[in-house]
DNA sequence: AAGAAGATACCAACTGGTAGGTTTCTTCGC
DNA sequence: GCGAAGAAACCTACCAGTTGGTATCTTCTT
């Protein structure tokens, strides 16, 4: 039986950690502007520690990409097992999963990060490839024009959340989202 | 009367060319990964000829931003001088000068640096203002949650075409572009 | 002549990455 | 049980290249 308490080198604890900061100084600076000397350093160990964890940039940019692409997974997922109406299902849990994301702390991480997948390609491709395969998945259900917009919409909230934290435009976001899970219903 | 084919030196190309080339690059690597050497040497000119028009890196991502800015306002001008329909006014212009944006060669330019907005502080500033300005000038006309909801979607429309640059996630623009229009007209 | 436009040369700071070391953990023969 | 071997985790020192920025010089325009 392992003893963690006692442990000196926690070696998961500390790939988090650099999971964790590197997403959060993403969200700050962008892809280009992280430092691995910054982010080995505020995860509390060195750079050569880090590039031991993730062996090149690209790498730990990836880790990263993909820990905060597997988490909005599974809030998706959660939430499209609690709707029963097939028609627009993953709109209304893409809507409500990324709104949750908006309200969280770690927003800042999320943010730039899904930037960054703008300019870095290899994002890029992993981001399409995962909407494409839930659109796919849900066959024609979620190809209605309307829902389109209802999920371009919320991009759009999502993208606003970051100028400034209060509600975005003016209205109350509850509201907003109300009326966009409005749109997803069948017409 | 001057003799331009004569000139060696003009500076206003100069500084268009830096603009324009830095606005592209700003588009494909981000703020951060922009070199000033990279934007001198693309535009034809040293980095020290650069330097001479634009004292610093954040001199030039300003001018760069305010550039774009002028330009996506004199459209959203024009757009509202051929509206006769009060109600939604300035979320119809917003929503055809940005979908006018996407169609355009130079969209590069245009995506990156907005998207830089969000890291730094000081273009972030500069948009929110814009934006505030013209909901204040528009009065009580285009602060309808459904208006709101509708430059929400163009902005999602706009953040997704940098992903591909064909049509987006399957409906074609035009089809979403008269169906956001109609979002905007009164209940 | 005077100032603007631009080139050249240079610098300190920082970048991602490598090499090679030390410490800690796990495993396995005994 | 114990201890040695070897792997994993982590650090120190360093490298070559690049960065933004400055200082200085030359060329052009008026």
């Amino acid at each position: 039986m392992t003893r963690a308490y006692e442990r000196k080198k926690e070696p998961a604890l500390v790939r988090r950690r650099l999971l964790e900061h590197g997403a959060r100084l993403c969200g700050q600076q962008g892809v280009a502007g992280l430092s691995l000397q910054e982010v080995a350093e505020t995860a509390g160990v060195t750079k050569g520690g880090l590039l031991h964890h993730f062996p090149s940039k690209q790498a730990l940019v990836e880790a990263i990409f993909d820990d905060l692409m597997q988490a909005f997974e599974e809030i998706v997922q959660r939430e499209m097992a609690s709707d029963p109406e097939p028609f627009g299902r993953f709109t209304r849990a893409y809507i409500n999963g990324t709104l949750d994301l908006i309200g969280r702390e770690d927003r800042g991480g999320w943010s730039a990060l899904m930037m960054s997948t703008l300019t870095e390609p290899s994002l890029k491709r992993k981001w399409v490839e995962w909407l494409d395969g839930h659109l796919q998945q849900e066959g024609r259900v979620d190809a209605d024009p309307m829902l389109e917009l209802a999920r371009y919409a919320v991009d759009g909230m999502w993208l606003s959340g970051f100028f400034d934290a209060h509600d975005l435009h003016g209205s109350p976001a509850e509201t907003l989202r109300r009326q966009l899970i409005t749109l997803t219903r069948k017409p």
